[in-house]
RNA sequence: GCGCCCGUAGCUCAGCUGGAUAGAGCAACGGACUUCUAAUCCGUAGGUCGCACGUUCGAAUCGUGCCGGGCGCACCA
């Protein structure tokens, strides 16, 4: 909507003032604070103060005369030091609550808008465990970061990279097969930097059952190993899935290390890199140029014995993204990733992208409240604790609003006590409670007046003329940019903000006024329609969360 | 030592491609339920935006330096 105001103002003043089109890039378009200076204001004649030398004062006031008598506004202003606001007409406001009240919980979406396609990976945890704390943000972030970009228009892959070829695998099995042997003999020794936690005994134990036999009969213990770490992967993979699936979060695309080196990817990476002379030998080993591309140092990928290493596997997977025709791609990793971004991008850029084809949220620590102090450990298991833990302890809505409500990149507190009160403390709630008011004044509005959701009602909106009412007009009308502008700056937690701003107004206009008035039906409707178009729109904001829209509390 | 991130109200955090008196929630204090759910609303109080220079009409926002905290600097994954 910002755009289309922008385009509608300049190209009436560019006839008028042709300097306009020197500053186009920088003009802003914004929403004041206060809404006594108006439903958008702008800094262009700030920025045509330095072209034309006349005070910024005096230019305002020549646009002013220009564009007051566009239909799209019912008043322009010249204000403070040369602002200038700009009031939209009520029937601009009234077209957007019909959009809200016909898109159902898909208000302002532009699916069909076609931007391009874009890949967004995320999670990846290892196979070797279940899903912590810093997993479950991250996939709470990847997720409402793919749901905005696709609101935008673009067509988003989500993918899940599965490690399941490293050393990590393989400690897996040995740590799997110790337990195993341990059934029967206690004494048989664990690997010094095995597994400890107790999902190891487990799967240890359902082996027993399952495969004894054939596990004891395997002629060498590598075998034995093997056939343990591949159970053991996907046995937690299956894990993973169903712990993300209590946060709502599903993949697109689970894509395995172990396919890359099966199939010959990173050989192929690697004489993609050779051709374009990336790759030298040195001291037996294989290094890929990266300082050419702003590295602090160049890097291995096929050490002096011979194997290659995780870089390379991930050289050929970026490789493998690259050929399937992104337009970008952002991959959200734990911040103590960071320092392995340069070398990523670097060969990312060897192919041939330019730097911005590839992006990378980080996420930082969460830690974990309760009475006040740091818990670090789990009471259940003696280690860290899960995102399975946390979600049955304080329940899947707190813990997905919680993880999307800090911008990724800070140190996110997680306060049990606050995810478990059922109060004000809690924004959850605040938001949820604003949904199910909603349906309990249409619960009402069914059995007084037989007026219901589905009942398909126009009503007469220039009777909604409180300064409530057009609060959350404007706000419904702004929303859609919004949510735009998170997606392009990669900010989902905005999502959460924009959520509780919504309800926050809802919650204002429910105490100073009525919907339900006997004596008046048109003014009812008219109101009615209004709550039918907010409850659209936090429906639209629940399902990119992935938080439930709760009919009662 | 080098690099990345963070430092805003007592607490948890928004705001940062420069813009109008720096925002919200919690905590504190005072109000509003015979009314469609008070899990709500209204009000009061609370700030050298870590510090110092600089850039300019204008800096929480940009630049440089410093201070404090987190993380990272493998032929590991």
């Amino acid at each position: 909507m910002k755009s289309e105001i922008k385009n509608q103002i300049l190209d009436v003043l560019k006839k008028h003032i042709p300097e306009v089109s020197q500053i186009e890039d920088k003009i802003v378009i914004e929403i004041p604070k206060d809404e006594k200076l108006g439903d958008f204001s702008t800094n262009i004649a700030f920025l045509l103060t330095k072209i034309i030398k006349k005070p910024p004062v005096q230019i305002a006031g020549q646009i002013k005369d220009i564009l007051e008598n566009l239909p799209t506004f019912s008043k322009v202003e010249v204000a403070g030091a040369g602002f200038l606001n700009f009031f939209l007409s009520d029937n601009f406001y009234h077209s957007i609550l019909h959009k809200a009240v016909n898109e159902g919980d898909r208000f302002g979406e532009q699916r069909e808008k076609n931007k391009g396609k874009i890949n967004i990976e995320f999670v990846s945890a290892n196979p070797t465990g279940p899903l912590h704390l810093g997993h479950g943000r991250g996939a709470v972030v990847g997720k409402i970061l793919s749901e905005i970009y696709s609101y935008t228009g673009y067509k988003v892959e989500r993918e899940f990279y599965i490690n399941d070829a490293g050393n990590q695998i393989r400690k897996l099995g040995e740590s799997i097969y110790a337990r195993f042997r341990q059934i029967e003999e206690p004494d048989y020794p664990f690997p010094e930097d095995g597994y400890h936690g107790d999902y190891i005994k487990d799967i240890a134990k359902e082996l027993y059952l399952l495969e004894r036999e054939k596990i004891l009969s395997m002629l060498s213990e590598d075998d034995a190993v093997e056939f343990c770490a591949n159970y053991g992967k996907n046995y937690l993979l299956d894990k993973i899935k169903e712990d993300l699936k209590l946060i709502d979060v599903e993949f697109d695309i689970w894509y395995s290390e172990k396919h890359l080196y099966e199939h010959g990817k990173v050989e192929e990476a690697i004489k993609f890199l050779k051709e374009k002379d990336m790759i030298y030998e040195k001291d037996g080993a294989l290094w890929l140029k990266t300082t050419i591309y702003g590295d602090d140092k160049d890097r291995v990928i096929r050490k002096s014995d011979g194997s290659y290493t995780y870089f390379a596997g991930d050289i050929a997977y970026h490789f493998d993204k690259y050929r399937r025709g992104y337009d970008f791609i952002i991959n959200i990793w734990g911040s103590d990733h960071h320092g392995y971004f340069p070398r990523l991008k670097a060969a990312v850029m060897s192919f041939g992208v330019p730097e911005d084809w590839i992006k990378v949220l980080f996420i930082q620590l969460v830690k974990l409240f309760k009475n006040g102090q740091e818990v670090k450990m789990s009471k259940r298991s003696g280690d860290f604790i899960t995102l399975r833990e946390l979600v049955e302890e304080v329940g899947k809505d707190p813990v997905i609003y919680f993880f999307a409500s800090k911008d990724s990149d800070t140190h996110l507190n997680f306060d049990i006590d606050i995810a478990l009160e059922k109060s004000s403390e809690n924004p959850v709630f605040y938001v949820q409670y604003a949904h199910a008011r909603i349906s309990s004044v249409f619960r009402e509005a069914k059995e007084r007046f037989g007026i219901d959701l589905e009942t398909d009602f126009t009503s007469q909106l220039q009777l909604l003329k409180e300064d409530a009412e057009k609060s959350i007009m404007k706000y419904i009308a702004a929303i859609p940019d919004l949510i735009n502008e998170a997606a392009l700056k990669n900010q989902p937690h905005k999502i959460t903000g924009i959520t509780y701003e919504l309800a926050s107004r809802f919650h204002k206009y429910y105490n100073t006024h009525k919907f339900l008035i006997e004596d008046d039906k048109e003014l009812m409707m008219a109101r009615l329609y209004l709550l039918k178009a907010v409850k659209n729109v936090l429906r639209t904001l629940f399902k990119i969360m992935g938080i439930t829209p709760v009919e009662r509390m």
